[in-house]
RNA sequence: GGUCCCUUCGUCUAAUGGUUAGGACAGGAGAUUCUCAGUCUCUAAAUAGGGGUUCGAUUCCCCUAGGGACUACCA
């Protein structure tokens, strides 16, 4: 297909798509997600596009997704695929968009190309945008004057606002590659309007000045393209981080020099870290990449991530994808920028573990023990018997999936405590220890072995402790200490099932000898 | 510097003119006859400050303070 011949058909593509619209006598809601593949999809993004797709869902319009990759220098394939990945991981899936296509794509904008260079040149030949030669060097210098200046006018001077055709025509003579900048009007001032703020009026002579639309490369900047492709595929809410305010009225001022209806807006509040600042890698993880790598559900990070900024009573805190994509209203979106709280996250975290079928967990929790060297890369089913005891212990105590992995360590590596004092509980001493630990063993060893309940065992081992004079911890510990060398571990019980009988006792023994030493 | 936005417990938030200002996380105390976790109970903790309007302001208006964002041939 020529290049003509495709503009042509994303032009009328994008008609009747329109015409779709309207064709259903009442307004469709269509929001879109539209993220620049430059890097990992973080949370602040994903927050934007659960509100997007869950405005879209809730109301019944559509949600799109749009690839924004015009900053060549700064794309990724991996970041791309990242993207791809990461709304697939959370459940998101786009009506129209990438891979499934739709009524007004392409819906990746580096195959739009030519779209906005017509556009751009359409404004210059209406008289609404420029010709600018100037170089980067001088634009740097200027903005270097203007910051040591402290002047209150900051921006681009207009240098190329008014060149004559003989001017134009020498530097196409040197062979220097324009931009197009838009022409910003001094006088007057531009106003929005945004659902959750209200209307925000600013003076034209605040908006930043004549903004490039086209760079010299051919490719389009943000404003341009987000307008045109926004108009184009009958976007009717933009739903974004609050960042993009101050941008509001060049959008507007964008939308009136081609002559279009200007969406409606709703800029979401921004997600900080602790510190109040715009949440960044120094608070912590911030990429989804991270967080499903550590061990986060997918419904955990939904439920969240939807809370920052957002809430449906004040009481409500557990929601699913499905009742998000019913209740989800944006009225009830805040204005104020929300901390991202790591802690509260990993409680919904543990919550939805918990709530977690055993069977889903078992294959959620083995790429960890498997990537901790504990079983191999293809499980076999002795490995995957230990998986299924292991889960059900392990679940309650897990606030992440690779916590697995210290809770399960005894069992997959032997590092005897030879500590003598660690098998001592407050308020028992060496000697009652041992006493314990060789009794308790008996009791222990000899009733599993008999096949008697555990409860049974517990309650002979409490007599011990009595008949020791010390806790129940007393006769707990040491054994707890001997079987999974440590002083925090699963239950006992628990601990020795999985362990097996033969590993324990051996434990045991060699615990017995290093306490008999030290006694000596 | 300029422009714009924001302001209820430490954090996420509820209450929009009349409540002992509610819930949750985190914190503290206790219970659960094994540690840890979990669960349960209890507890401490807020309307940024100052002016108005009003019989009455968290809620409406103004000012101040604090915080944030933007001010690129990045989005």
């Amino acid at each position: 297909m020529s290049k003509s011949l495709k503009i042509i058909s994303i032009m009328t593509s994008a008609l009747s798509g329109c015409f779709l619209l309207i064709r259903r006598g009442r307004m469709e809601v269509r929001v879109r997600y539209a993220p620049s593949p430059t890097g990992l999809q973080h949370i602040g993004g994903v927050r934007t596009a659960l509100f997007n797709y869950f405005f879209a869902r809730s109301s019944g319009g559509k949600f799109i997704l749009r690839v924004e990759d015009t900053d060549r220098e700064r794309y990724s394939d991996e970041s791309l695929d990242d993207l791809y990945q990461t709304l697939d991981w959370l459940g998101i899936k786009w009506d129209e968009g990438p891979v499934v296509g739709g009524p007004c794509g392409p819906y990746i904008q580096s195959e739009r190309f030519e779209l906005y260079k017509k556009y751009a040149e359409q404004l210059v030949k209406d008289g609404k945008a420029y010709y600018c030669y100037c170089s980067p060097e001088r634009l740097e210098k200027l903005r270097a004057e203007q910051v040591a200046s402290k002047s209150e006018y900051q921006g681009y001077d207009r240098h190329c606002a008014n060149l004559t055709d003989e001017q134009r025509a020498e530097y196409e003579r040197q062979g220097i590659k324009p931009v197009i900048r838009l022409k910003v009007p001094t006088e007057g001032k531009t106003t929005f309007h945004d659902i959750l703020m209200g209307d925000i009026t600013r003076r034209n002579r605040d908006v930043s000045p004549d903004p490039i639309l086209l760079k010299s490369d051919g490719f389009p900047t943000y404003h341009l393209a987000n307008v045109i492709d926004d108009h184009l595929m009958g976007i009717t809410h933009i739903m974004r981080a609050q960042e993009w305010i101050p941008s509001g009225p060049l959008h507007i001022l964008l939308y009136e020099a081609f002559g279009w209806e200007p969406p409606v807006y709703c800029h979401l509040p921004m997600v900080m870290g602790k510190d109040g600042q715009k949440l960044s890698k120094r608070h912590g993880s911030t990429s989804l990449r991270d967080f499903r790598e550590k061990g986060y559900l997918p419904e955990a990070i939904i439920n969240y991530v939807t809370l920052v900024g957002w809430s449906l009573d004040g009481s409500t805190e557990f929601f699913s994808k499905e009742e998000l994509e019913k209740c989800f209203k944006i009225e009830n979106i805040h204005k104020a920028p929300g901390v991202f709280d790591y802690k509260k996250l990993d409680w919904f975290n543990g919550y939805y573990i918990r709530a977690c079928e055993n069977s889903r967990l078992e294959e959620l929790v083995l790429p960890y023990l498997i990537k901790a060297g504990y079983i191999g890369s293809e499980p076999g089913s002795d490995e995957l018997e230990l998986v299924k005891k292991l889960v059900p212990a392990a679940k309650e105590r897990m606030k992440v999936l690779s916590d697995i992995v210290p809770l399960s360590a005894f069992i997959f590596v032997d590092e005897p405590v030879v500590d003598a004092s660690v098998y001592c509980a407050k308020g028992s001493d060496a000697e009652k220890t041992l006493s314990a630990l060789k009794n308790g063993a008996e009791i222990l060893l000899s009733g599993l072995k008999d096949g008697k309940a555990n409860e049974k065992i517990e309650e002979e081992l409490v007599a011990l402790s009595t008949e020791l004079g010390v806790k129940v911890n007393g006769v707990f510990q040491p054994l707890r200490v001997a079987i999974t060398n440590s002083t925090v571990s699963l239950p006992l019980f628990d601990s020795i099932a999985l362990l097996g009988l033969d590993e324990t006792k051996k434990r045991i023994d060699r615990a017995i000898r290093i306490l008999e030493a030290k006694n000596e």
